[in-house]
DNA sequence: AGATATGATAAGGGTAACCTTATTTTTTAT
DNA sequence: ATAAAAAATAAGGTTACCCTTATCATATCT
């Protein structure tokens, strides 16, 4: 927790995502985060320099970035906004689940302390967002992930979705049409071969899931 | 209502604030328009140029600028969407109704259609926002102004406050801690010459307020 | 009718983002 | 071990804002 000098959106959406790519603060490789932001990877590097020169983040090249305990305490309040607002929209405006991401990231830029705090007031302090994903902290830390990707289970296990982790619309789109969603039970039925698609059967009916897909559902 | 192309977060300022210090479509003095959103009386000519050229004001020489209907329209969508949210800020989230205003003019940038629709309706489609004014309805029209300045008022005359125009938070927090706020009862019981105060007796006491100040209050 | 304050424009710059097109460096994969 | 792929940097540009200083044009006031 440290000197939070308010930060240009564009700063908030680099630290955003690099918090996103890389939990567990092991190194983010910067044109992933040129593509999530859809710039250039030139851009990117560019910018990485300007918040190395902050103090946001550290590189090292050709291992890519790691954000500073400033930088990462910049973007959990983000992240805290961002799910905060996407509490509120599913929750209380009842706009659809696969479109609160994208929205509350407009949202989450424009919001002062104080509005997060009397926000996160109204909400009765959630502790998931409307994907599962936990909300850090007023302070910056963030609960600890539960779940495993569901990648790594194997065929003929079960669970409970827990949680889909940060995406596009159109992903959350096609996740929500076949239900899957936090708190589904489901089966895993079958792994096609040659990074083939995972299959799940859910009380709602079965979905098949890419490889990349797939990595971004976490059960429990 | 017209092709309302998706304008810059400084556009729609620009925009917003025109319609404010020229509602009835009398020309606005540019120079005034820079004053209030803190930029040189340069900076502002240059925009305005740029902003005829895409057809949302003209500009007449040292007479000032009035919107198209397409940038009027584009204005009440962003007053809007600052008085619906100012609605929620103050009125779900208790919020301090001196803030509410400013905090709302960021998060009105940060608003699709669809949410503020939604939000619409969340509050019960209120027609004010917390300081009195009118809210544009959603096809860009505003409902007629009802009330007149103070200024207007004779000594000896009462009415009740109405409305306080968009100013800044300092006079909004002056109005309110000596309850100068919608709905208020009250009497005019001095002006002073040479351009000085007007006092008002409310039920919790009385104010001075300067001419200016006067100005922003709509009474009836 | 002319002086003065006000409003507008011209000229020259600055910054934070972004871009493309080389070129270089490192990792990785055969 | 080396070729191919991936990552980084260099070089040169663009755009949308903003700035200051100086000059020009108009309206208003005496």
């Amino acid at each position: 927790m440290r000197t939070q000098t308010t930060s240009s959106e564009t700063v908030e959406m680099y630290l955003k995502t690099i918090a996103e790519l890389g939990p567990d603060q092991s190194p983010v490789i910067i044109a992933r985060v040129a593509e999530r932001l859809g710039v250039s990877p030139v851009s990117a590097n560019e910018m990485m320099k300007r918040l190395a020169e902050q103090g946001l983040l550290t590189h090292e090249r050709y291992k890519g970035v790691v954000l500073t305990e400033n930088g990462r305490y910049i973007a959990h309040n983000v992240i805290r906004r961002q799910r905060l607002w996407e509490c509120f929209l599913a929750d209380h405006l009842k706009l659809d689940w696969a479109g609160v991401y994208e929205m509350a990231c407009r949202l989450e830029h424009a919001t002062s302390n104080v509005l997060a705090e009397s926000l996160a007031n109204y909400l009765g302090h959630p502790t998931t967002c409307p994907h599962g994903n936990a909300i850090p902290r007023s302070d910056g830390s963030l609960p600890e992930m539960t779940g495993r990707p569901l990648t790594s289970l194997r065929v003929g296990e079960s669970g409970h979705i827990r949680s889909i982790q940060p995406t596009s619309a159109d992903i959350f789109a096609y996740l929500n049409r076949h239900n899957v969603t936090p708190n589904q039970p489901f089966t895993l039925v079958e792994i096609a071969p040659m990074q083939g698609p995972l299959t799940l059967q859910l009380e709602a009916g079965r979905v098949a899931l890419g490889r990349s897909m797939a990595e971004l559902v976490l059960v429990s």
